[in-house]
DNA sequence: CAGTGGTCTAGACCACGAT
DNA sequence: TCGTGGTCTAGACCACTGA
């Protein structure tokens, strides 16, 4: 009993919260079906069916049709990043946002590149290596390379005051794609791009990006040492 | 016009990222009411509205009331990262899971930690260090600390056998945390224990657990070298 | 097969916030 | 002020899947 009528399902969210805390329904416990908690709750099912589902994408409940809700077992903690243009993170944190480009070629990627972009070995590539400043201050490198033909108009753009990141976000069609954070020692002309001690061990984000099945963009970001990327879980 | 009568709300949205994509409904763009959605794809306002919001999780939507929704002038990409139990982790990759306690102590942590999870800088806490390893190579090293007057029964569990990431998980109350990711320079220590060479590279996770406003855990996770963390976006 | 969650509907009222 | 999204309702049908 909870003693309240519960109006919305933000308050049914919290009383399901509640009592998956409290142990009151515990780890592999099935839990009541919605009609009968829209009934205790005294609401309509489709309220306690929001309530759920907003618990179950946050990994706390295991729904399936017919077998029921239950309270997962081993609940995966689920982080949500938001990973916003690099001169909206460096403005968000009260910092002046600079900016240079340090390379700008065409040519024919690595083969780990073109693997993974799933291009001809042999077709060329735009490559962009920039810095990104906070106070002046060596912030990130990107590193870059662009497929030419889901971007074309990429040829004709210098590069030189909007970075690559924020012209591909205005120009390029995307549909998907994917990232992975690691750490990576940095190398000598990293280094010194950065101005930190060679072998620094540098915060990496690595992202792939589709337009359909077509690759648009692959780019490393090397941070400069001591870089965290934080979230609420 | 869709030509086609839209029946259910992963249509909807579907459609409404084929606007977006198609640059029919530009960055910063306001897109018709929900009403008029409805409308069009001859479906009820809810419909619209569950996909439309549906998208605004993503960021690629602006929605306010009054306001109306517009396309996001700079959306932010958001991942969502899920963060499994180490042993699942290392068993859903098919690999052979290990595990061994190097260290375990009741003492006064150092006022970094003692300041993070805001417990008195002169009051003891558990300390735990331990490694865990895929196919007998060390994975990760785990070290944590654990306030025992939130968890005073972690006392009496010698970690021998379950490691506190997974013990905490079936005993421990929670009701919040916050997580960062990083590089560090791998310690003589920590070389040491991972079996690599001093000053790699480490990816690092920071984990710190609540339960309420008192203070559970603090988890330092430590990777060999070589370690990423993917997700889609 | 039958129970459970997933979803749609039409209508209603409300809260926010731009103007 | 008043248009827009946010939500609730009651009822209905459907899809999946365990038994």
């Amino acid at each position: 009993m909870t003693g309240t009528v519960l109006r919305d399902w933000r308050s049914v969210k919290k009383e399901v919260l509640r009592r998956i805390h409290a142990r009151e329904w515990k780890p592999g416990d099935m839990i009541p079906n919605e009609t009968d908690l829209a009934d205790e709750f005294g609401c309509a099912r489709t309220t306690v069916n929001r309530a759920l589902r907003s618990v179950a994408e946050s990994g706390l409940l295991d729904r399936r049709r017919k077998a029921g809700t239950r309270v997962a077992e081993h609940p995966v903690a689920r982080a949500t990043l938001d990973i916003p243009l690099i001169r909206n993170e460096i403005e968000a944190r009260g910092r002046k946002y600079g900016y240079q480009l340090i390379k700008k070629s065409t040519s024919v990627p690595p083969p780990a590149v073109s693997g993974a972009m799933r291009t001809m070995a042999n077709s060329e590539l735009l490559y962009i290596q920039a810095l990104h400043l906070a106070d002046d201050k060596p912030y990130v490198i990107e590193d870059r390379w662009i497929n030419t033909k889901a971007v074309p108009c990429a040829l004709e753009e210098p590069f030189e005051i909007i970075s690559s990141n924020e012209w591909l976000l205005r120009y390029a069609r995307y549909t998907h794609g994917d990232i992975a954070f690691s750490a990576s020692s940095a190398s000598e002309i990293h280094a010194k791009i950065l101005c930190c001690p060679a072998h620094s061990a540098l915060f990496v984000v690595d992202r792939l990006t589709w337009d359909g099945s077509n690759p648009v963009t692959k780019v490393t970001l090397l941070f400069a040492p001591g870089h965290q990327l934080r979230t609420e879980l």
